[in-house]
DNA sequence: GCCGTTTTCGGCCCGACTGTTTTCAGTCG
């Protein structure tokens, strides 16, 4: 039992109370419960067992004694016997946008809906119109909801792969019988999500590491299993490719795995033009009888294959053909961002609003993810769900965060901030004097996302053109592949973010990585600054970075470009220049 | 189910929007 396994089985509880409908602060309860176990600074399960959760805010007697369970059991007999009331497949439901509890049981105990097929067959067939609460419009909207949800039903966000992927390499890198590996594909290409893993090795042995491979304990089902290339998924359904090749093949199976496949046509297509034909295994001569030129046979790295083709080395990130081979055969392409660059992390919440560490926790993580400064922001009033901040708890956080930063005497910097709600009209959530006593201030849109484009994108635009907007939050609301993007005009808000000298935020929560990747070089082209967000709710939540730095340098940034790479005697400057010298 | 206390129960986070209703329930942030 890990502590997201417990943390997982709470969330769980929460779940299946709401739908019998029971006692809604009871279902809060179990929610705060799970972010408890999933934050708590110690080892949470080791003090359960040990019976040693008192005085831990949150978790009472009930939750004291059903962590003791689990920890020292494995299970739950409470869940067990909750869970057996309901399929499992009804969790499939609380993915759809627009159902909730309510409406999820009121389909399951009337009309026996309990999957996502079901509920499509319901809603097509009328039946699901005819319920208490239900109309047409309800079921035209649920059979949107549920497209955009299958049409995105394979993908998975770098949050639910990315330690297993580590994890997988490091099991590969480490076999005695492989001496390279590697991970392909669209994870290596930095893509916002991924549909499965590519792992390839380099191997003399390719049976043996195939054998292994399917046996590991992270493996839930073998799909298929041949001489060099083994396909398996994981408990959590995630299909993992493994490919063996030999070490003379390996730079050219790395490059070929990687794609993307429009990267490839292209790379094929130089090599043609130069007498060659390039797949998974290496160059041939494209004419039969043709010599190979020497340098093909030195080729030992992924590199030497782009020099051959007369090309800088295209990072896997660039490689979509969306204008790199462009730039490596100019000698123009961009040095990218990397993560050891930022200096300071913006845009985070503390216990004061909705997140689950103290102001000084969150400082003290920062520092030890060596940052030099973090910049807050917690919630604007507006935000009651996120228990946002109203004018005075402003005030004594900024009091707070002064007092914390005399304490560290320059060594470390937090910066005072909000972010503030765009309401509806574009105006914000907290009046231009208390945003003036911020050092800056983040604007975003947390309701109201059914806007029309137009007036949507008029809305940001006014609260861009507030002096005191220093950046403007997760541009589009997206939440991948759960939630699409509000309509907005991104090349005008682009144009209005240069003319004011308004930052934008790449949001690093693995679940946003939002503004898209897509976007930045437009946004670069146009003067606009980025800063990397991780938009953290707990400690942890600092190092979602990580996904921004990959976004970014999907996005073809570079340190200069991302603001919170500056040092702190610099940034300071940078927060103040649109308030000094923006056009608004 | 948790918390706090004028200590064993009463309060716990609020408001907008939507679609269904005909005064409000459900969902969302």
């Amino acid at each position: 039992m890990t502590r997201e396994e417990a943390a997982e089985i709470l969330e769980r509880i929460a779940l299946l109370l709401e739908l019998k409908g029971e006692n809604p602060f009871k279902i809060r309860a179990y929610k705060t419960g799970a972010e408890v176990v999933q934050t708590h600074p110690g080892d949470i399960l080791q003090l359960a067992r040990e019976n040693a959760l008192d005085g831990i805010k949150g978790l009472g007697d009930a939750l004291r004694d059903k962590l003791h369970e689990l920890a020292t059991t494995g299970r739950l007999e409470f869940f067990e016997k909750l869970k057996a009331e309901f399929p499992e497949s009804l969790f499939e439901l609380f993915e759809i946008s627009g159902l909730g509890p309510k409406k999820i049981a009121a389909l399951h105990a009337q009309l026996g809906v309990s999957s996502l097929a079901d509920l499509r067959r319901v809603c097509e067939s009328g039946e699901a119109a005819q319920l208490s609460g239900f109309g047409a419009k309800t079921v035209e909207k649920l059979l949107e909801a549920i497209a955009f949800r299958e049409a995105h039903a394979s993908e998975f966000r770098l949050d639910q792969v990315y330690a297993l992927a580590l994890e997988l390499l490091e099991t590969l890198r480490s076999h005695p019988r492989v001496s390279r590996a590697e991970i392909c594909g669209s994870f290596r290409r930095g893509k916002e999500v991924v549909h499965d893993l590519d792992f390839l090795v380099a191997s003399k042995h390719p049976q043996e590491v195939m054998a292994d491979f399917v046996r590991l304990p992270q493996v839930d089902k073998i799909i298929a299993q041949g001489d060099t290339k083994a396909s398996i998924y994981t408990p959590g359904g995630l299909q993992c490719d493994l490919r063996v090749v030999t070490s003379a093949e390996f730079p050219f199976a790395l490059q070929y795995f990687t794609g993307s496949k429009e990267h490839n046509v292209v790379m094929r297509s130089r090599a043609l033009d130069r007498g060659l034909s390039l797949n998974e295994y290496g160059f041939k001569p494209s004419q039969a009888g043709a010599a190979l030129p020497e340098e093909v046979a030195e080729i030992a790295e992924e590199k030497q294959i782009y020099q051959l083709l007369g090309l800088d080395y295209i990072e896997p990130e660039l490689r979509e053909n969306a204008g790199e081979f462009e730039a490596a055969e100019k000698g123009r392409l961009p040095r990218l961002i990397e993560l050891e660059n930022l200096r300071g992390v913006f845009h985070n919440h503390t216990t004061a609003s909705d997140g689950s560490a103290s102001l000084r926790e969150m400082a003290e993580a920062a520092m030890d993810l060596g940052l030099q400064y973090l910049g807050i922001a917690d919630h604007s009033r507006s935000s009651f769900q996120a228990n946002g901040l109203d004018e005075k708890r402003l005030r004594a956080q900024i009091a707070e965060i002064q007092k914390l930063n005399a304490e560290f005497e320059g060594s470390f910097r937090i910066f005072t901030g909000s972010e503030v709600d765009i309401l509806k009209d574009g105006s914000l959530d907290f009046p231009d004097d208390l945003l003036a006593e911020l050092d800056y201030v983040v604007a975003s849109v947390h309701n109201v996302f059914n806007l029309p484009e137009a007036e949507m994108t008029a809305r940001i635009i006014r609260a861009i053109e507030n002096p005191y907007v220093t950046m403007l939050g997760h541009v589009t609301g997206r939440l991948l592949a759960q939630r699409p993007a509000y309509a907005v005009n991104l090349p005008a808000i682009l144009d209005a973010a240069a003319r004011t000298g308004t930052i934008i935020e790449l949001n690093a929560s693995p679940w946003r990585l939002d503004m898209d990747w897509r976007w930045w070089r437009l946004a670069v082209e146009k003067g606009v600054k980025c800063s990397v967000n991780p938009d953290a709710h707990s400690t942890r939540g600092l190092q979602d970075v990580i996904f921004g730095i990959r976004s970014a340098r999907k996005g073809w940034l570079r340190r200069q470009d991302v603001v919170n790479c500056l040092r702190l005697e610099d940034i300071e400057t940078e927060l103040l220049r649109k308030r000094k010298t923006g056009v608004h």
